[in-house]
Formats: structure tokens, sequence, C-alpha cells
DNA sequence: GTCTATATGAAGATAGAC
DNA sequence: GTCTATCTTCATATAGAC
């Protein structure tokens, strides 16, 4: 049945992105993937022709969900700065992931990007989504021509602060910077 | 002869630097390493049992040029915050290739971190360096206890940096934050 | 010390039975 | 739609001739 081939689909999808995450992309096997989403390898092939498939199929489900959390956000919160804490308040929410995995974001990003363009690319449009949110706050707070330097400035901080955050497993690092952060975005003009 | 026995490990360990850092650790194979060191597969294990050791001795080098170079800083700046600005100095320096390959301790850290914690815990000591000697520019500054956690911010925002400019190949980034961070260390107390 | 040949295993991917 | 069996390639690693 279609019903049962796109619950399987969402299955393997769902593993994916858990291993892809946790291992990264091109250490995750085909068979571990078969294994974690409960498939025989071979069936594997009916729901994706290739890896490269599954990392579009696992990012494009990132992005949907990253899309929802941002409008959320843009309903549950009614001014910019409201909105851009909100923001960092991930780095709290996933303090935990992120000091043992990294960025999802960001790990993916560099491992892509150092051999795989093509794949890079489509793990980018995470980024682009976040930076065009964040470029509308500092818009909406009137920072004119500077409010997509802002959102890439912002954007670049949450990244270091899980570079670092990873690299000593230090949630309170991550707590500290996050701090830091919010003050910024209250003293912004 | 034992110079030359040397020599091919020195080859072999730049050869697998460059690599590591082009390509990531994983990614790369024995024969890549064996073939740009001009050197045949078989061979290789006379000089590296096992490819953690080539690691291992990727990074043991590495860590000699960071205490050079931090060395060098501190005969060759007077204060604290002439030597931080040439610390961040190095994004200018590193851009071209930092937008290509990313941080070469960042990537590699984000990368072992995932699932290598022993191999990572290696990589982490360039981090360790950088670390000690920020810290000890901001004690000289007399932030007193802050000190080591201002030296975390410092290093994470240049990490934060090295992630977006790679994600986007964006070398004008790093030079604008560039610019902030020198900023940033100018307005300090 | 240096090199060739090769063992061994795991990866991605396919063919085809049911 | 689902599964088994298998192909091919490439990885790390070793044995042993020179």
């Amino acid at each position: 049945m279609k019903t049962k081939g796109l619950d399987k689909r969402q299955q393997i999808i769902d593993a994916a992105n858990t291993l892809f995450y946790q291992k990264g992309y091109n250490p995750t096997s085909f068979s571990e993937i078969a294994d974690a989403a409960g498939i025989p390898r071979g069936n594997f092939y009916y729901y994706f022709k290739s890896k490269d498939e599954i990392l579009a199929g696992v990012i494009e489900d990132r992005l949907s969900r990253i899309k929802t959390m941002l409008v959320g956000w843009d309903q549950q919160f009614a001014t910019p700065k409201e909105r851009l804490k909100r923001f960092i308040k991930i780095l709290l929410n996933s303090a935990d992931d992120a000091a043992r995995y990294g960025c999802p974001m960001g790990s993916l990003n560099i491992e892509l990007g150092k051999t795989q363009p093509e794949l890079q690319a489509e793990a980018r449009t995470m980024f682009d989504l976040f930076l065009a949110w964040l470029t509308r706050q500092f818009a909406e707070l009137e920072h004119g021509a500077k409010a997509k330097h802002l959102a890439q400035h912002l954007l670049g901080r949450t990244q270091g602060v899980a570079v670092i955050a990873h690299a000593y497993s230090d949630i309170g690092f991550m707590k500290r910077e996050a701090k830091t952060l919010a003050a910024w975005v209250d003293a912004l003009p």
C-alpha cells in the first residue's frame, strides 16, 4: 500500500536523520540505517536509489521542521528582540546533544563542505532559512543594510559556541555564552 | 639510513596533514597519503602501524608549529591587546583556506568528536594550546577569574566565523568579523 | 629499508525471486 | 512492495621477496 510505503520511507528518514547527526553522513552505512529503521538492506533501494537521496530526504525533513518552528516563533513572540532571544535559547535546549555531537547543521556543512560541494549546497539551505529569518528580525529593528550582516554574525556566534562546547563537552560554556548573547540582543539599538 | 627514514616519515606526515585538512581524517585513505607522499602503500606500515598513529604524528607536528608561532608572538608583541589582535588576524591570513576547508582544528575536532573520543582528545590539545595562551593574555589584562572564560569566548568566536565562512565560501564575512573582533579587543578594559 | 602481491572485510549498489 | 543473494569496489592491513 502507498501509505505503508510512505511510513517506511519516513522511518528510514528518521533513522538516517539521527545517524547522520550522531555519526556523520559519510561514516553512516546503509546497513546501519536499515538496521535502525528495521528494514532489510535490499528493500532499502526501493525507497531511495542512492545515499545522496537519503540525505536529500533528511534535509528536506529538517527544513520542514525548521520552517514550522520559525513560523511558530513569529506567532508566539511579538517583538524581534523576543524572537532573537528565543533563537539563542536553542543553545540551552540543545546543550546536551550539542556537547555530544555538535550542531546538526554546522557539523553536516563542515563535513560535506570539504569534498562534496553539491551535497553541502543542500545542507546549506538549513542555514539559509535561519539567516533569512534572523535578517528579518534585525530589519524590523531598523538595522537596514546591516541586518543581513548581523544575522550572519549571530548565526556564527551560535556555531562557534557549538564547536567549543562539542570539543570540550562543556555545557556550562554554552549557558554562559547564551547569556552573553541574550545581553547582546538586549543592548541592541 | 635513519635520516632517510625520518625524511620519509616527515613526508608522510606532511601529506597526511594536508589531506586530513582538505578531506577530513576518515575519508582520507592510506593510498591517498602514500600517493601524495610518493611512497608505495606497503612501505607505509614500516613508518606507521595504523592510521591512528599517522593522526598522532600529524597532531604532534601541528602542536609544535602552534607552539613556535605563539612563542614568536610573545616575543614580537609587547602588549596583550596587540597579541590578541595578532591572533584574530589569523582569520585574514587563512581566509582562503578556511573558506574552502574550514578551520583545521575545528573541523577535525568536530569530525572526531562524534564517534572517536580518544582521537578527538588528541585533536583537542591544539585548542588547549590556544586557550592557555589566550587565557594568559586576558590574565595580563587583569581579567582575573574571567580570563579563561574570555579565552573560550574568543576562540569560540573565531570558530563560528570559520564555520559560516566555510559554509558560504564567504571571505568577506571573515574580514568583517575580524574587524568586529579587533574592535572588541580594543574596547576591553 | 624498500617494495610487490595479496589477504580480508565492509562499503554501496543491483538482480531477481516471491 | 518486500526480501535474499550477490556483484563490485575500495578500504585497512599483512606476508614476504628483494
